[in-house]
RNA sequence: UGGGGCGUAGCCAAGCGGUAAGGCAGCGGACUUUGGCUCCGCCAUCCGUAGGUUCGAAUCCUACCGCCCCAGCCA
């Protein structure tokens, strides 16, 4: 049953409810041509989904029509990631390159029903006959062949007898249509070009029109599931399913695809961005692929969970990024492990604490799972904090570490700071620091508070460690908006390197690809750069930061 | 001026003639050994606009306005 409601499963309900299909079967679709994104996780949410909640199937088919486009690696990697997602198309992989002897024998079906023709003209004079939006198109003088020429003519076009782009093979249906979709839409094209998978058996190549509708048939899709813009085509995927002899007889539904802000989800522009080196490949953690989400930490949980959250609908629209980041702090919050993690040191001294005295102290893995147990984490007389930890002159709201003031260390003990040690040029450079030994743990006998509680390291037992701050690939909220080249609204500081960063003695070398909780600044997965001693993490999302809104707030709103 | 869609809060989105769900964001508060989490409260007299039908309209009708898609031998 389905876990929730919308338009495509009250559909499939009602026809599963009226008998019209005995069982769902859907199917997720990618060309081989680019890796998934985020786009394509709700659509493969979408098409699993309603396949799983009604106890049907769901394919996956590789739409393979275009040999200058698709790769094998293309295909590698769309199978890891649908995999990734946390789906299972069982036996089911297709490829509509499977199809093509059919599809070659169906075309001829059409020639025969003097429904089809070779046409002779160029792609310019093509585009010429068809017309405008406003004005009909005219009839190519090639239109009224015989059947018998346009079958020669085909045979030959299989047979390698043209060069690319001489002739093609048209649907005869309406040159004067309002749906241009309908004015002899193209069937075939020349291309001799090498095929991922069929190599070079064929030298002409399906459109995606005179494929997609009957691989659907072929492959007893109830289902066919795509995006808004391909509502168009939807009298021609009829007209093709009508006019052949196919097995089954699918239908056409279209929901509004995934849009969010500050990222732009087109295969096109990521392409782009990954071939002038604006990233560095499909997979860098600032991309919105999966392969990017993934590497920069983004659990397949979370992905899933924004897809329900957003629902299914047909109007356009652009879901704010924070919704994303929600969904993912809301799975991690309950997951990943607690560590202590220092990014920008500075550093403590505690007088009263003993020169050469090393104590193992346990700190909870994670508070919201007693399961997740507890480690133990060394401290010592000399330790890193968080820069931004401390302030000289602190403002009102600012509670944290300041010159007389008393803090908590995280799970450690209380400490009071009592002068700041400052370099020629003025910056602080180190805390002299007092602790009172009554609070070991955390919590102080007589019962007294302080209003912070601070993440720490040993500075003798830190790892150094490398840590990469991400931001938003682009600035504005809607990339290239106003006109705008969407490479102008790049943020050139979407990543942020330091490599001065600590991690605690547990996160030396990293489980890579494990995401876990820097204590009150984020979450951070392992990268596959990591190397022994030198562990690189990618920050998936900051914690939510209340003091980082009121500074935000206070710099906006001052005189 | 052709064809196809869509307009409910800042952003998603329920609603299907009986008097506006939920989530995100935001705001206020409680709690807190993460300024996290959690919890509580607030946040559309109104559903693109204008008419009409009806005892009753976001839901039905009419007109208008706005936005998106289509003129690849891409998918």
């Amino acid at each position: 049953m389905p876990e929730r409601s919308d338009f495509l499963r009250d559909i499939v309900a009602a026809d599963l409810a009226t008998g019209k299909h005995e069982t769902v079967v859907t199917r997720f679709p990618p060309e081989p041509n680019g890796y998934l994104h985020i786009g394509h996780a709700k659509s493969i949410c979408l098409n699993f989904g309603i396949a799983q909640e009604f106890g049907g199937r769901c394919h996956l088919r590789f739409d393979d029509t275009n040999p200058v486009k698709e790769e094998q690696e293309y295909i590698d990697s769309i199978e890891e990631d649908v995999r990734w997602l946390g789906f299972d198309w069982g036996e089911h992989l297709y490829y509509a390159s499977d199809y093509f002897e059919q599809l070659y024998e169906w075309a001829v079906h059409l020639i025969k029903a003097g429904k089809a023709y070779v046409d002779d003209l160029s792609a310019d004079e093509i585009r010429e006959h068809r017309g405008t939006l406003t004005e009909p198109g005219t009839e190519s003088p090639w239109r009224n062949r015989t059947p018998e020429e346009n079958l020669d003519l085909f045979e030959r076009m299989r047979a390698g007898e043209f060069p690319d782009g001489s002739r093609v093979l048209r649907a005869r249906i309406d040159m004067s249509a309002g749906n241009i979709n309908f004015r002899d839409p193209v069937m075939y094209r020349i291309l001799h070009s090498t095929h991922p998978r069929t190599a070079d058996a064929w030298c002409i190549y399906p459109s995606y029109d005179f494929a997609h509708g009957q691989s659907d048939a072929i492959e007893g899709i109830t289902h066919s599931i795509c995006t808004l813009e391909f509502q168009d085509h939807r009298p021609l995927y009829d007209w093709f399913i009508e006019n052949l002899p196919v097995p089954s007889t699918p239908r056409q539904y279209e929901f509004a695809r995934l849009n969010l802000t500050h990222t732009v989800l087109s295969k096109r522009v990521l392409l782009k961005l990954v071939n002038e080196g604006h990233v560095r490949g499909w997979d860098d953690p600032r991309m919105p692929t999966l392969s990017g989400l993934r590497r920069r930490g983004f659990p397949a949980e979370g992905i899933r969970d924004l897809a329900a959250m957003v629902g299914v609908a047909r109007a356009d629209s652009v879901v704010e990024i924070e919704m994303l980041e929600h969904a993912v702090r809301d799975v991690l919050n309950r997951t990943a492990l607690r560590r202590f993690g220092v990014i920008d040191p500075l550093k403590v001294v505690i007088e009263n604490y003993p020169e050469d005295q090393v104590e193992h102290l346990e700190v909870p893995n994670n508070p919201e799972d007693e399961s997740a147990g507890t480690r133990t984490v060394p401290f010592s007389r000399e330790l890193w904090i968080e820069r931004d930890d401390f302030m000289e002159e602190p403002p009102a709201k600012f509670f944290r570490l300041a010159p007389g003031r008393e803090v908590r260390l995280r799970s450690a003990y209380f400490i009071t700071c009592d002068r700041v040690v400052k370099d020629a040029a003025g910056t602080v450079v180190e805390l002299r620091c007092t602790y009172d030994p009554a609070t070991r743990g955390g919590s102080s006998p007589d019962g007294r508070k302080v209003k912070a509680t601070l993440h720490w390291l040993s500075a003798e037992h830190a790892a150094p460690a490398t840590v990469r701050l991400y931001d938003h690939l682009f600035t504005s909220p809607h990339p290239g908006s106003g006109g705008r080249d969407l490479f102008e609204d790049l943020d050139p500081d979407s990543e942020t390197v330091c490599a001065s960063a600590f991690v605690e003695p547990s996160l030396a070398e990293p489980v890579v690809g494990q995401t876990v909780q820097f204590e009150r600044l984020g979450y951070f997965c392992a990268d596959p750069d990591s190397a022994p001693g030198a562990p690189v993490f990618n920050r998936t999302v900051t914690l939510k930061d209340t003091w980082a809104k009121l500074q935000a707030a206070g710099r906006q709103g001052a005189p």
